[in-house]
DNA sequence: ATGTAC
């Protein structure tokens, strides 16, 4: 950290200015009420100053509610940089879990409708389709052209292999494929971890729950996104797996090594960047975009393991996507940046997608309600699916209920057969592969996704819609 | 987050 952050202050009950000093270049922005501010022990809000030094940055460097320590970057962050005015891209703004992001699936059952014989056996079924936890094996082993052609093409081309159907990709964000992928800057060690994980859920905090829409707080929202109480629905919380992870750590090498030849020093090694019109910031982007296609392909391939338990489990026809959008993830968009359109580069690490009402990149069924953004709670609490409203911080609202004591000290503090036990005495079923990372998720080591999606309502980012509660939570 | 460390 450059200089310890000077205090913040508060601009609204929900929205708190840090004063720009020492190489910042704009202040900072955090999203939270004062119960949910860091302390800063941990070197927090040092990263939300330092990521405000970067060149080309814009606006202020912004943190979402759920905001925690990243690597360079606060997870939780929001930063745009000035393409024209020599604005940088950094992995380390992504994160290394690239296009991270979070796939609703509605199923045509109600609640009520379900005994409990009928709920065991999804939570089994899911449990059966959903490869998980780390290391190799997903549904769809690829040859390396196939690899290529996700990197290209993302869900969909897994959905003109037929995984899924062609109405799938018309509500996922950037219709399930991001333009200006460059495969060929996807490296070898990534491609072989890639090409036997698509499918796949990971581990640590990625999930899949079954959830009944438990309230709907706007209900012509809920409509448009054709839910309605009650309904079980599926989300799905998981990336681009060992595949991005790669992708990162190559990139952040390359750019570490680039960044004196570009004139460019940062207040941590953990920002290393390039502009974006440099050799380093484009190769950067052309490999993030491949592999936020892969992250899409993943969820997509995924969703067909989701609609084969379904049909076993239920007997139902058929699972509808609702939703699909990523929470880590660098984008080129444009924005009024005082007064004036510029085409800026968006980090979005640990933050969602909040396009408001009529905005074109809104996906066409949602566009009179806005974008939806999924986001995930922490294990055997609720999630909430919102609808954008734009408003600061580039159109981006928070992604999950943020982590508020580390991996370490919840594994200290929990027991995995004891959250289990505990799960399962409220009546959701738990079916997970390591015991260890059920300890590492405990609910008790998050704030509450509640708290969080209420903070970025008052602060005009987002309007909950549906509150989502867990019936079934199978992990890695 | 991750074939759970340079």
């Amino acid at each position: 950290m450059s200089h310890p952050p000077p205090a913040l202050r508060p601009t609204s009950p929900v929205r708190w200015e840090m004063a720009r000093h020492g190489a910042m270049r704009v202040p900072g922005v955090v999203f939270a009420d004062e119960a949910m501010l860091p302390d800063d022990d941990g070197g927090t809000l040092g990263q939300v100053a330092n990521v405000a030094t970067l060149p080309g940055i814009v606006g202020a460097s912004y943190a979402m509610p759920d905001l925690h320590l990243g690597y360079g970057f606060p997870i939780g962050g929001v930063a745009a940089t000035d393409v024209a005015a020599g604005g940088v891209v950094s992995p380390g703004g992504v994160g290394f879990d690239i296009s991270c992001g979070v796939r609703v699936i509605a199923l045509p059952a109600a609640r009520a409708e379900l005994d409990d014989g009928a709920l065991d056996r999804l939570a089994d079924g899911l449990a059966r389709h959903i490869p998980r936890g780390t290391g190799p094996g997903g549904l769809w082993t690829l040859g390396p052209d196939e690899l290529d052609a996700i990197l290209r093409d993302g869900a969909a081309h897994a959905v003109a292999r037929g995984w899924g159907a062609e109405a799938d990709l018309a509500v996922i964000e950037h219709g399930g494929r991001v333009a200006d992928a460059d495969p060929d800057a996807v490296g070898p060690v990534a491609r072989r971890r890639g090409a036997a994980q698509l499918g796949s859920l990971g581990g640590g905090n990625h999930f899949a729950e079954a959830q009944v829409v438990a309230e709907v707080v706007d209900a012509d929202a809920a409509a448009a996104f054709g839910l309605a109480a009650d309904q079980l629905v599926v989300l799905l919380h998981t990336g681009s797996r060992g595949l991005g992870h790669q992708v990162c750590s190559d990139h952040v090498d390359a750019m570490g090594a680039a960044m004196a030849a570009h004139g460019i020093s940062v207040p941590d090694r953990q920002l290393a960047c390039a502009p974006v019109e440099s050799a380093p910031g484009r190769d950067y982007l052309g490999a993030m975009s491949a592999a936020a296609n892969f992250g899409r392909a993943n969820r997509q391939v995924l969703t067909e393991g989701v609609r084969r338990a379904a049909r076993e489990a239920l007997g139902v026809a058929d699972a509808t996507v609702v939703a699909d959008v990523s929470h880590n993830l660098a984008a080129l968009e444009e924005h009024a940046v005082d007064g004036a359109q510029r085409t800026v580069c968006v980090h979005r690490k640990g933050a969602t997608l909040a396009l408001p009402p009529g905005h074109d990149g809104v996906p066409e069924p949602y566009r009179a309600v806005g974008q939806p953004a999924p986001v995930p709670g922490s294990m055997g609490t609720s999630s909430w699916l919102l609808a954008g409203r734009g408003g600061e911080a580039f159109a981006s609202t928070c992604h999950g209920a943020g982590r508020a004591r580390s991996r370490a000290k919840a594994r200290k503090t929990w027991k995995g057969q004891a959250l289990r036990t505990e799960l399962e005495q409220r009546g959701i079923r738990v079916r997970a592969a390591s015991s260890k990372g059920l300890a590492e998720e405990a609910p008790g080591a998050y704030k509450s996704a509640d708290d969080v999606v209420a903070v970025c309502e008052e602060a005009g980012l987002s309007q909950r819609v549906v509150r989502l509660d867990p019936v079934a939570v199978i992990k890695g």
